[in-house]
DNA sequence: AATGAATGAGAATTCATTCAT
DNA sequence: CATGAATGAATTCTCATTCAT
């Protein structure tokens, strides 16, 4: 008698994924060497020993939310419906996809990075990844076709190529606004400022691509 | 027998460099919060109470290896000369630079995601920074407007966005090699890769600014 | 054979008070400074973490210890019942127990040393070490009066100075009872030395207070 | 050429007082365990070698520090000619030089105290300071016999018992000053306090040894 | 499933002491 | 004598992981 409830209902499903959404808070801050499990469990509202029954271990929670991550932006894309755009317009849709993307959820790039300071190897053997990708690059393709022959594009631009630029161009600069602030002496995060660079943004694609 | 040595160099500018040496390579491989300070004492050779004694702790020699990482290139970026070459020219040379600066430093990359993931709490305090980044893009911007003065160009460049976004298209292709070349299915750092990548960043920038 | 047992008690209250046990001893015999964290997990045969998890850190583990060793005398001043006692009876009873208290927790004696050294900043704030403090004072200010209006105490004694000269003549003969034996040539602790003691103590403050 | 100077002048005498000096406020401060040699060096302007060379180390350097302690208040002592007094008159000076020596040099009482919870190790083997005290009590055993045959004083006082107790209540008000000053609720170095407690002090010893 | 106490292997940091210059 | 760089053994503290309940 008197002894302590415990704390929440059981819910697998559930405790799974706040456990999934603290983590990626956490990773995305700190880093996978600078995350701490305990904080992990403490603002999940779960507790450590779940941790390691859902995951196994930091590392493949680590591994679950970087796949995660990388799931959303991809399927988001895929209901841009890119296809059924002019190529112009298909090309300009999915500039400022990315970076609104990026902006909604700056944890995405530094789990990226976290990722790709880890050589990627957390990600390295998902193939659902790599189809939902291949799904986009050729997706990227057949736009940069159809405005090829269309006249509206130039021939010969490479998807793959095209693709690493669109999200460079955004993700460098929101990547970097914190460095970015003190070396270039203004505030990267302004509304004038994100509206400059989406501008200078779309241009630089356009121009790439326009014939 | 197969003891090790002591370190009795007695050479306290030599030592601080062979730390920050020694840094420079743990901080990058493995973040701010991954980096192990042991590591960096075994790595220089010297003493972990030497870290302490020059340095103060891990926070401020990662402090340290950051504002040096920055120096090293922006004081290349100054031997480039780019004001004595035609405004097309300089530009294409600077987009040259810095690919080459990326691949030739790769420690480079990761730390600024490191500086960044810490809101750049390290770098914020340094005025030689913002001094020579001020430098930099004021080069940029004559180039910019001797090449608009000349018809070279188009006019109203911004300077500041053309400098983050030929960062960007070098920066984010290799930092992102090793999730690019999962997700890609190629290796982003064959010789062909990157001979590819330089050629198309220089055509991006190269369409951005020419008339 | 022979290895340490694992300490799977998971018994939060008994680890915790193993702990403070432990401490105890370690701070009166070394002070804050010279106590050593390791020596206080392996006596009180609880882990390291442990102590990190329920007290917070070495010095917040100190302060428990010193609010415990200052609750220990109080509450057990508390059983003497001195104000069912005549006057004259009550102040002699309470130098007996002082003095008592002091030869059986040696400990006692450093610990108030070492809190003294730190400029009491942990107890700073025990709101409860204070209201006992008072009703300690207050009740021998009550005996004071009750002995003054009865004609066998003197008028006008400082309850707080006496209750101060009561502490001190027994505490500084213990505190420097390894200096005196040095300085003075005989054993401070021998059952003959404790007895003159305690006689002159008595007879110091009877003279002090009897009219 | 070009190389830095010696800090100071050789001064054996002077150095070896610097650092003694400096070592009676951070032993006082810190207590044994608690003291930094490399602050005794910075604090004293010597340097960490020069510790070592006169001193041998830190234990022997706080050894000479207590022991310089004890020898400044017996040779302070001495200088009262207590001897030319009237007995009743000797012992008040007494009392007050007493507490007088304590207010000013607080690092005597913490000292003190170090050395008890070390248990009087680093003044063991000192018989100048043996020697010095039984000048002491033989003095203040002048005294009372002096003031016993006179009349003045009871008989029979313990010389040794009254020199404690007259260190007890100065030592252990001023000692515990901190603590006192949050338990009893009013501050203890007040000027206010200071002069009720010698008040208070002189009183307890005179109705101790008046007839 | 869920809890959080307990573990133990590190990790950062400190510090008395030594010693080349 | 004097300096302060260098050492290395401790010391405090952290944290991923395990496990009794």
């Amino acid at each position: 008698m008197g002894e302590k409830l415990p704390f929440r209902a059981r819910n697998p499903d559930n405790t799974k994924q706040l456990i999934l959404d603290a983590a990626k808070i956490e990773f995305a801050k700190a880093g996978l060497g600078g995350a701490r499990v305990d904080k992990i469990a403490e603002t999940s509202g779960a507790n450590k020993g779940m941790i390691y029954h859902y995951f196994g271990g930091k590392e493949e929670l680590f591994a679950a939310v970087v796949e995660d991550a990388y799931l959303g932006i991809r399927s988001q894309e895929r209901l841009l419906g890119l296809l059924d755009l002019k190529p112009s317009e298909a090309i300009k849709k999915l500039v400022e996809f990315t970076w609104e993307y990026y902006l909604e959820n700056p944890e995405f790039i530094t789990l990226v990075n976290s990722e790709n300071l880890h050589e990627a190897r957390h990600i390295a053997g998902s193939k659902q990844l790599r189809k939902l990708q291949k799904e986009y690059v050729d997706t990227v393709r057949e736009i940069l076709e159809r405005g090829a022959a269309s006249g509206e594009f130039r021939k010969d631009i490479d998807a793959a190529q095209l693709c690493i630029t669109i999200a460079a161009i955004g993700f460098y600069y929101l990547n970097n606004r914190h460095t970015g602030g003190v070396l270039f002496g203004f505030n990267f995060a302004s509304r004038e400022a994100l509206a400059a660079r989406i501008k200078f943004n779309i241009e630089t694609i356009m121009r790439m691509v326009m014939n």
